[in-house]
DNA sequence: ATAAAGATAGAACAAATGGGTCGGAAATTC
DNA sequence: GAATTTCCGACCCATTTGTTCTATCTTTAT
């Protein structure tokens, strides 16, 4: 029973590398067993379908990021600091679950719903954490803003719009370049002049 | 006529994309048709079959890795230097065409004997760069190895075990730090200690 | 303008693939 | 050794997929 579980995280696992390579359609039940050394019925026997195994992976994905996200801003100190670590972070890993998109945009295919939680829940974490950073770095003296939440939106819209190229999938091309204008351009424009 | 050979280089670039993607097995004609914006039984006017694609595609990108890592050799003067960026390009590279391997030991999967000729002459073409590599080296007093044949082998071989983790889709790691560490046992059991 | 040749796509098809079920065999626990 | 847990081979059937065929555009040549 609680070996059950146990099994499950390792299904979970697996299926997880999977499914960031090959998306949710081009996955196997067979490819998963398979890599578990499993019989492909046996899988039926922890999960009840493809689908809930993609659910479980698709949560245990989040908390992955979240946790990456998290101690990559305790890692520094200053505010400016923990926010270019945050951004780099945010972008290697969303780049890394790039695949996962395809599930959710694509058509005849029943909608996640669950994805759609799970995002809005993120974003709601996300503007958190920003609008803290700002609220912070403002107090110290770093930044010098009006209004954080505010401001932490306008952040979160552009980092929003570097997901976009993986929306199309275009992947591809200068990614370090785009991530340093971009943060020359958050702090340029965020920092206290002197 | 002209045109239709155009057109031909225009599907291996497309099918080359997703094939370096996905892998023989999953990638569809339709995708490939799809990506081209034509309709699928359209592209059976310019191949006669996946395979055919699938070949001329492996071809290309055959190419493609001579045309890197020559002019990676050409980009620097020294010999090291040379091994090194030579080193370099080619694990990055093979890292992109690990999607091939599969199709290569995919059992039930027609042996593909065009791909062993195509690796079989690169094997060739790698040796000889190596040995000119080394015995200019040598000549510069940079290098002091007995025999540069033999010493290109030994090379060669180490460079086709970095491949393995490719062949073993055991991805992932530290590729980095295996590059700095193949590098200096190279360098250092090959230069002229002074 | 019209015939011929060059391209294209839609429909159809046979073969395979893939998600899921089921009965029962192993393995484990009690 | 019975009961329960875990596993798997065989099967089902809906969908996918590589490929063919025919009909229809489009371009070129006459």
């Amino acid at each position: 029973m609680v070996d059950k579980e146990e099994y499950r995280e390792r299904i979970i696992l697996t299926a997880s590398k999977i499914f960031s390579h090959y998306g949710f359609r081009k996955t196997t039940m067979e490819e998963i067993s398979r890599a578990l050394k499993k019989g492909k019925s046996s899988i039926y026997y922890y999960f009840q379908s493809k689908e809930e195994i993609f659910e479980a992976v698709v949560l245990y994905e989040a908390n992955q990021l979240r946790t990456r996200l998290t101690t990559a801003i305790k890692e520094v100190d200053s505010p400016p600091d923990k926010l270019r670590n945050y951004i780099y972070v945010r972008m290697k890993e969303f780049a890394k679950l790039s695949n996962y998109y395809n599930a959710v945009f694509d058509k005849n295919l029943d909608h996640f719903e669950f994805i759609e939680r799970i995002r809005s829940r993120y974003d709601r974490e996300e503007l958190a954490i920003l609008r803290l950073l700002v609220y912070v770095g403002n107090n110290r003296g770093i930044f010098a803003v009006e209004d954080s939440e505010y401001t932490a939106m306008a952040i979160q819209t552009m980092l929003k719009g570097m997901e976009v190229p993986l929306f199309w999938r275009k992947r591809e091309m200068d990614i370090n370049h785009r991530l340093e204008a971009i943060l020359t351009l958050i702090f340029n424009g965020i920092l206290k002049k002197q």
